[in-house]
RNA sequence: AGGGAUAUAGCCAAGCGGUAAGGCAGCGGGUUUUGAUCCCGUCAUUCAGAGGUUCAAAUCCUCUUAUCCCUGCCA
């Protein structure tokens, strides 16, 4: 793929940084919470800081902001490593935890309430919210904002013994409870949670608030541009005021970008795990879904995802990107790569009436159409074949370019046939159809001068193997299934078609999990990552070729 | 007594005072043993709107409009 180093205006403001020395290297961070699998717009987030890292020769840190407990899990830390590590790239260092910084964190509080910028709040949750007032309306004192300095530190301590219950009582900063900025109006930066930690286990009942939290760890590690989304904007100013008053080394500082939107697919953490939870798909890694584990399964490349990512820049407009963009990198990609195999999905028979009886032939065949070093292979051919059932048509007009009744057409590979006749069954489906072939065909002309018009796919009867093929479509019947309130209603019913007798090349075989191949005519496929049992053939489609007779037939 | 952001083609997106890049999609044509690929051509007299500054404005100023985000002990 180009290789073009994109420019964007966070790219921008480093170049400034680095010209005006305000530094000397570039430290960037992933901080994904481990509460679910990594989506598409992850890889957007990914391929740009670790893309920058690679760039200003830095480093990126891949970060678990793992300060709720209660809805996170291991299994998610496993896959989303897994996650960047198959886009391509590498964390500096260690994997990171914020949970690796709880005692640190404990310590800046401390000095929070020792500045008197931080109290023990007693108020409830009902309290709390009428406290805060509303974007029209200034919030009020918490009446334990003024309690002393000695005994703050005394009651903080009491809540890290456990001697409060959950939500009886809180840690908050100390800010403007009249500020324009909801999260300034005196935040709560501790909460207590006798939850198990996947990192920490039962060591704290105290937990830490993601803006409390994230900035210190920003600057515990030394990052230097804090990259994340749009809907952070108003916190980059609590952001600043923690980093302001607690004694760090160093003071990052917040970018933020706009998130990702696909057409026809959700991307809220939230929601993808609805559809998971109501059996809605098959799991995170459903190939329908827009995870990157569920892109890897259904055959996407990490080259074409980065591409992706190249393709629809970084800017702070919010945006909704056609599908038509991701399809067209993971085309790119596979046309170039994918070796090409032949594979019949809806198959009926075709029977050569002049191919002579018990003869086989081992037919050399390239497995790429221009890249010859991708070399041949042998397709097994005979006087019975497999065809695909849209492939032949008794009668047609001259744009239907494939088997017509006294039509020549093309064997992709092999000879010129021509069709004489064919079998229904009662329901007047074509079962069989004959035809005779041009034997000297193979690799050339007829050497009457005509050339046939079309080309159609093929494999042998006798040899070829059964397979179960999925065609995967859109999830979403409407663009922005984010916008409606019952999933369920826009939900594709088309989203999965599963072939169980589809007929594919020998060659096949040799497939595997995950390695992209080009059915011919047809669209590319990869042989499924979950397979139950071995040595079955499940492929799924990646995504299938562009397609214009679907659009002049229509 | 609200605040924070964003507006350039159908969808993304360059542009940073000197006369609208590129990609995807679309459209027209050519090559082709994949209706694929590839190749050629085409696709914004105008940048949300209205004023203003300037020899010159998508870029600077003013006002207006539209959309998104913020009132979790989520991140």
């Amino acid at each position: 793929m180009k290789e073009t180093i994109p420019t964007n205006f966070i790219r921008q403001i480093i170049d400034t940084d680095l010209a005006s020395g305000k530094h000397n290297s570039i430290q960037t961070r992933f901080p994904p919470e481990p509460n679910g699998f990594l989506h598409i717009g992850h890889a957007k987030a990914i391929c740009l800081n670790f893309g920058i890292a690679q760039d200003y020769n830095g480093l990126c840190n891949l970060r678990f902001d793992d300060t709720n407990p209660e809805k996170e899990d291991i299994d998610y830390v496993h896959a989303i490593k897994k996650d960047v590590q198959w886009l391509g790239f590498e964390w500096a260092g260690d994997i990171r935890y914020s949970s690796d910084y709880f005692e640190q964190l404990h310590d800046f509080a401390i000095e929070l309430i020792k500045k008197s910028l931080a109290f023990v709040c007693f108020l409830n949750g009902d309290e709390m919210r009428e406290y805060r007032g509303t974007l029209n309306k200034p919030g009020k004192n918490s009446p334990y904002r003024d309690t002393s300095i000695e005994e703050n530190l005394s009651l903080f301590e009491k809540m890290r013994n456990g001697e409060f219950k959950e939500g009886e009582c809180s840690l908050r900063a100390k800010i403007d409870m009249t500020s324009s900025f909801m999260c300034m109006r005196d935040p709560i930066i501790y909460r207590v949670r006798f939850a198990h930690h996947h990192q920490t286990g039962d060591k704290w009942c105290i937990y830490p608030m993601y803006d409390f939290t994230h900035c210190l760890s920003d600057a515990i590690e030394g990052i230097t541009h804090s990259i994340c989304t749009l809907e952070f904007q108003d916190n980059r100013r609590l952001y600043d005021w923690v980093v302001d008053n607690v004694s760090v080394p160093v003071k990052p500082h917040q970018y933020e970008f706009s998130r990702l939107n696909l057409e026809y697919t959700l991307m809220s953490k939230r929601k993808l795990n609805m559809l998971v939870e109501d059996k809605l798909v098959d799991g995170w890694d459903d190939p329908r879904m827009p995870t990157i584990a569920a892109f890897r399964r259904r055959g996407y490349t990490p080259a074409s995802m980065r591409e992706f990512a190249k393709r629809i820049g970084v800017t702070k407009m919010e945006n909704t990107v056609e599908m038509s963009v991701l399809e067209a990198c993971i085309r790119e990609d596979l046309n170039d790569n994918a070796p090409r195999a032949m594979a019949v999905l809806d198959p009926i028979k075709l029977v050569i009436e002049n191919y002579p009886e018990d003869k086989t032939e081992d037919l050399t065949v390239k497995n790429h159409p221009s890249d010859e070093s991708q070399g041949t292979r042998i397709v097994p051919f005979s006087g019975e074949l497999f065809i695909e059932a849209e492939d032949f048509r008794e009668e047609a007009n001259k744009k239907y370019k494939r088997l017509v009744i006294d039509k020549a057409v093309r064997l992709r590979g092999a000879y010129v046939v021509t069709a004489t006749r064919c079998d229904k069954d009662e329901q007047g489906n074509v079962t069989t159809v004959y035809c005779t072939y041009l034997e000297d065909t193979l690799g050339k002309n007829p050497t009457d001068g005509t050339k046939p018009k079309g080309v159609i796919h093929w494999v042998d009867a006798d040899k070829s193997l059964d397979a179960t093929v999925r065609l995967y479509d859109r999830l979403f019947t409407v663009p922005n299934p984010a916008a409606t309130d019952d999933l369920q209603q826009v939900m594709n019913p088309e989203s999965l078609v599963v072939i169980k007798t589809a007929k594919v090349e020998p060659s096949l075989t040799a497939a595997k999990p995950e390695q992209a191949y080009q059915f011919e005519r047809q669209g590319y496929f990869c042989l499924d990552n979950n397979i139950t049992k071995t040595g079955d053939l499940v492929f799924n489609r990646t995504v299938g070729l562009r397609d214009t007779w679907a659009k002049i037939s229509k």
